[in-house]
DNA sequence: TCACTATATAATTATACATGCATATAGCTA
DNA sequence: TAGCTATATGCATGTATAATTATATAGTGA
């Protein structure tokens, strides 16, 4: 049993990649480091909210920054963050084909509403059916 | 350039991991399929909130459920859910090692706030000290 | 110093969502 | 059927937080 602060910090670094704004300015800054400035004109946005959001991820240690002139550099810190979205996304996806998969079978067969039965409405929903 | 939807799912699937209570119900669920009741009495918590978090993990595909009788099985459908808690966990370790290491550094030593003093004032309020 | 650029912060609003309580639904047993 | 257990859902509330606007701070160069 993992200690309870233990999952609540997992939990919050969690949390702040669960925002596609902070996904996008990832994967903008995969490239390289970067400065506000040209990340705000890449990701259409405001500035004020990409700083706060590049504040957010550099409290977690998931980006550093460093002052060049009069521009501020911000570069991914721990690249752990691109494993992470990788298995997210063939987690996501995988879940996609198995929604997709059951999605022609036909309604629910026990009182309990089954990955099958439920999901069908996911899926509909997904591609805009309901 | 993954697409806009895309990163809208993998955010919500990262969101729905930033609750300590859904990690808490997975961490259970990693000794293998439990009832909601059992659930409920392993971790402090009221029987309708557990359900509607299971419910959300579920719509994730995230757990698998089964009736059995008159209970309902939950089991973790997706065991990378372990591996990027493992990943979190370590990379939260690591921020928090690297907090620490420089937390005994002294103010800040240019214009911007850096990584050494301005995580100096959150290694603090981990420990209580502000 | 002043003007300019780049970035950060403060204040506000709106929305999402976790929680808790009450209740509904579903299945079992007599 | 009634009564019981197990699980799910509806509703109200509080809280966290993302987005927006305006403004402040910091650095640069004249």
């Amino acid at each position: 049993m993992i200690h309870e602060k233990m999952v609540e910090l997992v939990a919050r670094r969690f949390q702040i990649l669960g925002e596609p704004c902070r996904l996008r300015i990832l994967q903008t800054l995969q490239g390289g480091a970067m400065t506000v400035n040209q990340i705000v004109s890449e990701l259409e946005g405001n500035q004020p909210n990409i700083s706060k959001h590049l504040q957010i991820l550099f409290d977690a240690g998931l980006v550093g920054r460093a002052r060049s002139r009069n521009s501020v550099f911000y570069s991914v810190a721990d690249p752990v963050v691109f494993k992470l979205c990788d298995l997210v996304c063939r987690s996501t996806a995988r879940h996609a084909a198995h929604l997709q998969q059951y999605a022609a079978g036909t309604g629910r067969r026990s009182g309990i509403q089954t990955q099958k039965s439920h999901l069908r409405s996911k899926v509909g929903s997904l591609q805009g059916v309901n």
